[in-house]
DNA sequence: CTGAAAGCGCTTACAG
DNA sequence: CTGAAAGCGCTTACAG
């Protein structure tokens, strides 16, 4: 009690009663000892007065769980990080789980210092959004459960994300259904993502399906960011171009975004004469007049469903169980910049 | 050694050596303890060898710290706060400390619930930018080191934000330079938030000054995004008005949005006959065309200084140094809804 | 230069 | 129905 520190001995003694007993009647374990009420009172009344919160360390200490869960990140500044945040957040609490977040900024160095640090801490199980692999292999060799979102590893670790082909198909079907035919296509310049090539693949045997045509295609650099270069590619391409085509796809809202600056400073009003539809969701898309069309992440249901594999194998915590795969179907957000023809 | 779990002893008895030697080397606590090159040695490879890492939970319980700071934010996908969250982590990091963060969602009860959690799992420290001051008590009692950001509280808490007046005092100059004289002002309808005040003080004061006027204020309901209601406010006012103010002032980032897309709605061009400056930067800002210039929060000034004062705290431990308040200088970001006219 | 021992604050068989 | 004791994995006086 020294220092302000309120502990359970000092509950058991203002209570009469053993350190055990404080510690039963705190964590209502019952099965075995049916204390009196009287005690049960005497115990509950001394941690009232006293204002008594139990160690959280001293009890992970001893049980050897921490009842922390682990989010690594790797873009806090993304609002699809964020909100997965926000809801694993709500979810894990539910049943005791407490997260605790950190961010690589898709650093592959501090993403291995902080899966480190969080295993160190103690974690009950990691979800991490891969900035590369490194540091895995520590989560791995730990026997910590793990799942990784987002992007997969080509390791198989549990998985949860996108159905990036289906993603991509969505987009072709629309398009077709709302007559655009001759299409081109933004996507970042990038060998190591495999899931935008899922989404170009998607993309273009949906197109070919449906009977459009990808009529062109600009690579942009991979960086997170909307930038000058990036800019410039799509700009110069469109002034190219004898005539446009009759609708514009990105495939991640990076080049979306890029999509819609460079027809800004063209003076090309989109949603008219020509359509624009991104994959992923983000905060301008419904800002920007005319807004814009996406396919977009069920965040919720992505981090409803990586809590459910991590509470698995927390719970079977034999390592033996397979790793499992779970793809999630996008969802339509439906603005203006698509409109039917 | 069983299940996976390196501990110390397996490392002492690996190295032949006590397990106190094995603390003391890893420790480095070469004071009063001049280890053999060969010991030192000795220990290093148990350790390498056996890839051990000190369990945090167990170093913690003994020494009563946990190395852990918290992070308590209001929102999570607001990016003032993401990118707060970002220089933290990075600041903390060279001093060895790790940042724990988590979201209230500007939900009280659920503020108190992570303060509690924060608490039990023994941070050293808390900043928390408050949604109300529920279970900001419960950090008082506890004597961990606490510093407000952003909102500051009536109790006299270690406090760093914006110099809101300031701000305000800034925007009316800017205006008074760029030869815009009346001037319209969409504030949120809060009495709480003496922030908002401060900065319309600010303004009016500044705008005085500048011998301009302030020819019309509309309030809007102070809920946190954009919202239709915000929205016909604003355009109701605009179409009542014969003639338009020279420049429109957000005092929030989303009054600012919404004055944005009114303006939309009515066709309204802004940036030529019409001036738009909003205090408090946003990512929409500067994709909208035109871009919007605003005065934003030096967000890592505001991480420094946070992370300074919390240390202070942290090692002066005495809690009889007094509170301070650090009001850090608002920047701007010219763009181009504002040109000199 | 190195070790033996106590103790941080809990939980949980084991006993009665 | 209740208690005494061991032990989780570390650090740190204390001793030599």
């Amino acid at each position: 009690m020294k220092n302000g520190k309120v502990t359970m001995s000092d509950v058991a003694k203002r209570a009469g009663v053993d350190i055990s007993t404080v510690s039963r009647v705190l964590n209502s374990s019952f099965e075995k000892h049916k204390y009196s009420d009287k005690t049960v009172a005497k115990v509950r009344k001394a941690v009232d007065k006293l204002g008594y919160h139990p160690s959280l360390v001293a009890r992970s200490l001893r049980t050897g769980k921490t009842m922390l869960l682990g989010m690594v990140m790797s873009d806090i500044g993304n609002p699809f990080f964020s909100e997965m945040a926000f809801h694993l957040d709500g979810i894990m609490g539910e049943y005791g789980y407490r997260l605790i977040v950190c961010n690589t900024n898709e650093d592959p160095e501090r993403q291995e210092e902080h899966i480190v640090g969080m295993l160190a801490h103690g974690v009950d199980g990691l979800i991490v959004s891969p900035s590369g692999k490194r540091g895995l292999d520590r989560i791995e060799n730990s026997d910590v459960p793990l799942v990784v979102i987002d992007r997969p590893l080509s390791n198989g670790f549990s998985f949860v994300g996108l159905d990036n082909v289906l993603a991509g198909k969505m987009v072709a079907q629309k398009l077709k259904a709302h007559n655009y035919r001759r299409i081109g296509v933004v996507m970042p310049d990038s060998k190591e993502d495999l899931t935008l090539q899922e989404r170009l693949d998607g993309l273009k045997t949906g197109l070919k399906d449906e009977g459009c045509i990808l009529s062109w295609k600009v690579c942009i650099p991979p960086t997170a960011v909307a930038g000058e270069e990036s800019h410039r590619a799509i700009v110069n391409k469109l002034k190219k171009e004898l005539d446009y085509p009759d609708a514009i796809v990105g495939i991640t809202n990076v080049c979306t975004l890029n999509i819609i600056s460079s027809l800004e400073e063209l003076d090309l009003v989109w949603g008219e004469s020509l359509g624009v539809v991104g994959i992923d969701d983000f905060t301008a898309a419904s800002i920007v007049r005319p807004s814009i069309t996406v396919v977009g992440q069920p965040i919720k249901r992505i981090a409803e469903e990586s809590f459910a594999l991590l509470l698995k194998q927390i719970k079977e915590d034999k390592k033996k169980l397979k790793k499992e795969t779970v793809l999630v179907e996008p969802v339509w957000h439906c603005r203006k910049s698509l409109p039917v023809r």
